[in-house]
DNA sequence: GAGCACTGC
């Protein structure tokens, strides 16, 4: 037996003294709002109050969580407390691992996995109590399930309890969505924090940080410095620039120091010391996830990282927090379709959240790089939430699957309702992909892929194993969709890496077809090895990403064969043999990304979007789709995504053909989407989609490319193309 | 011929 925990003392906690007050409320309401403070023990203690006073008889509580690591250690946390083995009474329930039993009647689950039984279980009848922890972080899935609780308290009124809690949510604002429910606030153990402001925004944020980190250093008391920074080229710059510096200093003349970068993609062994993968302090004693060794005494630790380190790592020991008040944010455009990754302006609860990180374990000092004036009139009160920043395609698939009656889309119930463009971008998207026809109905193929929606995929994915299983080319389609999901990289990315580059280029090539067959040839290379992790690492891949793709597609394959009426093959390999150009499933990724065509310029190797307000692109350098021997890329492709970087570029591209294309270009032209959005009774709104609208800007000037430039351009694809020839 | 914040099913 493990030792025993070392006194968790559940009574010092804030909420313990709140105990009445929340279970009155609760008795006297079917929502109730909870603020709790960093450390209030909202996390642990609500679920095991409930369970104490008989909440749990008539069915589970169900706790959701934002992320899987947060769900397994507060699981295992109350466990503890209870003093059950893991799995019985107590459990919790991630992606690939289900630790939960008959016997469970307090489980922790990522919201996305609560999503997904609502899906079998629409009324979530076995559960009595439904906590939506961290509601503040707002993400997609916490989203939706705020609209679907709103419904679901209408339907069962008498038996379930809705508890929303988190750190900073506006509770007001919820409170008037549930229809004016109580809110209570319960202080949390955070230390204070003093902030200081600059007097402007400086013009160089790194060297700014730099001075204040070197200022803190020289005259501060002990403890650990945490630098918030937008991106790994910045880490990379402050790392080697601090160290720099702190060597300069005269010898003796202050404590040793130690700088460690911090962010999302580094392996995890990499990561700074004592960061612990868990959500309040009381977990810190018992997972901690230590990677480095502890900082030597007397030795004050630099921490440069990303805003994984305002939410989901916590970096002990840190007193002094440097805040630039940017990040980076990926934001979708649902008129373009496109993504783009911009520095934005942090909001005020996230400059607070960043403050906070300095009072965990005594008073601590944030110096904020903005004037207060920016701070109380520029920043936006919260930050956007993802909802209104993402492609809805999937989860407007996935609320018409719900059939739910008398549901509207443009119609459901946020919190903070995502733009009628985006909606209706959902839609158009649905429609390509024969999901709903054109009057916005479910379609006999929709239902299928109401069905697959329980495959963890985007709709387009969902919709090439369909057609996949059809053709059959099913196996070659799932490795395909896991290896996407994966989003596999290079471990190396640098341009002047040698050894990386050529690592890469004895990676199978896609045979000229493009990325997504490239990722196939891949993932089957890897298999041979019999999934070897030091082939990975000698062709410059990462070793997590290729086990995650694995994984995904292991899960893939069983749900596929659970819920295929007909045979599936999942497991036949090197379907090339019998299909050497990948038509089939080519053909099949055509169909499920009908949403996501683009056709070449005449003239050129510039491409057009295909639909709704046509976008010019161009392939992505990193793709491996090749040109003809006249140096042009294939008339038509599909893309997985359009990403705006220093230009408009499509990623990972898959060549695809005129004859596969006719069917989506005449349903292209029969779309309206005042039919498809089953708006037909207002006539305010209805703007027909001409073909028309497609023409927006000659693709000359949008590619801002003279046509001298397109020829060189197309000389040197030629060249390229020749030279491959000649080295097979 | 470019570059990637963070999650999650």
């Amino acid at each position: 037996m493990p030792s025993p925990s070392p006194s968790p003392a559940a009574p010092a906690l804030p909420i313990s003294e709140h105990e009445d007050e929340i279970i009155a409320a609760v008795e006297a309401n079917s929502v109730v709002v909870i603020i709790g403070e960093t450390g209030s023990g909202k996390s642990t203690q609500l679920s095991q109050i409930l369970h104490r006073r008989g909440y749990t008889r008539r069915g589970a509580i169900a706790v959701t969580q934002p992320r899987r690591v947060a769900a397994v250690s507060v699981s295992r946390r109350v466990a503890q407390e209870l003093d059950v083995p893991i799995g019985d009474e107590v459990g919790y329930a991630i992606r690939f691992e289900d630790r939960t039993s008959e016997r469970t009647c307090i489980k922790y689950l990522t919201d996305g996995v609560l999503l997904r039984e609502s899906l079998s279980n629409p009324e979530l009848k076995q559960y009595s109590v439904i906590i939506l922890d961290e509601a503040h972080e707002r993400s997609l899935n916490t989203d939706i399930l705020l609209g679907l609780m709103k419904r679901l308290i209408k339907d069962r009124a008498s038996d379930l309890k809705v508890l929303i809690t988190s750190a900073t949510l506006d509770g007001l604002k919820v409170s008037r969505f549930f229809s004016g429910c109580p809110v209570l606030n319960i202080p949390g153990t955070l230390f204070p924090v003093e902030k200081f402001y600059s007097t402007e925004r400086p013009t160089n944020y790194i060297e700014s940080s730099l001075r204040t980190a070197i200022d803190i250093h020289v005259k501060e008391s002990p403890g650990d410095i945490l630098i918030f920074v937008t991106g790994k080229d910045d880490i990379d710059k402050m790392v080697s620039k601090l160290e720099e510096r702190i060597q300069n200093l005269e010898e003796g003349s202050c404590m040793d120091a130690l700088v460690l970068p911090l962010h999302g993609s580094l392996p995890p062994e990499l990561q700074a010391s004592n960061c612990y993968c868990c959500i309040f302090d009381l977990l810190l004693a018992l997972f901690p996830v230590r990677v480095f060794a502890p900082a030597p005494p007397n030795c004050r630790r630099f921490i440069v990282a990303t805003n994984v380190a305002e939410t989901s790592l916590t970096v002990d020991g840190v007193v002094f927090v440097i805040d630039c008040g940017y990040v980076k944010q990926r934001q979708y455009n649902p008129t373009s379709g496109m993504y783009s990754l911009d520095v934005v302006q942090i909001s005020r609860v996230q400059a607070d959240q960043r403050a906070g990180r300095a009072g965990r374990t005594r008073p601590g000092k944030c110096y904020r790089l903005y004037p207060i004036s920016i701070y109380e009139k520029e920043f936006l009160e919260a930050t956007i939430p993802e909802i209104q920043r993402s492609s809805l395609a999937g989860s407007v698939l996935y609320l018409k699957s719900l059939n739910l009656p008398d549901i509207n889309i443009l119609k459901f119930d946020f919190l903070d309702p995502p733009s009628r463009e985006s909606l209706e971008d959902a839609l158009r998207q649905l429609y390509l992909i024969d999901a709903i026809d054109g009057s916005g109905q479910i379609t006999d193929v929709g239902r299928i892929m109401a069905d697959c929606e329980k495959l963890p995929l985007e709709p387009s994915l969902s919709r090439t194993l369909i057609e996949a299983n059809e053709l059959g080319c099913l196996s070659q389609a799932l490795t395909v969709a896991a290896v996407l999901s994966a989003e596999i990289t290079m471990r190396s990315t640098k341009s002047n890496d040698m050894e990386g580059k050529r690592k890469r280029q004895e990676l199978p090539d896609g045979s000229g077809w493009g990325d997504h067959i490239q990722l196939l040839q891949i993932f089957e290379c890897w298999e041979q090895t019999g999934y070897d992790p030091k082939w990975c690492v000698d062709h410059d891949l990462q070793v997590r990403s290729m086990k995650f793709s694995k994984d995904v597609r292991k899960q893939l394959s069983q749900i596929i064969q659970k819920i295929a009426k007909g045979p599936t093959d999942v497991n036949s390999r090197y379907g090339w043999k019998s299909d050497p150009d990948y038509r089939k499933l080519r053909r099949a990724l055509c169909i499920g990304y009908g949403n996501q065509l683009a056709e070449r310029m005449l003239h050129h190797n510039g491409y057009h979007t295909v639909g709704y307000r046509s976008q010019l692109v161009q392939v992505h350098p990193s793709s491996v789709l090749e040109s003809d021997e006249y140096g042009k890329y294939p008339m038509y492709v599909v893309y997985h995504e359009l990403i705006s970087t220093t230009r408009p570029y499509m990623r990972n591209i898959c060549a695809v053909e005129r004859a596969w294309v006719e069917p989506i270009l005449k349903k292209l032209e029969k779309l309206d989407i005042n039919r498809l959005s089953g708006g037909s009774s207002s006539v305010k709104d209805s703007e027909p989609l001409d073909v028309e609208d497609k023409q927006v800007i000659s693709p000359e000037k949008a590619l801002d490319t003279k046509q001298s430039e397109v020829e060189s351009k197309i000389q040197a694809a030629r060249e390229r193309y020749l030279a491959r020839k000649g080295k097979k």
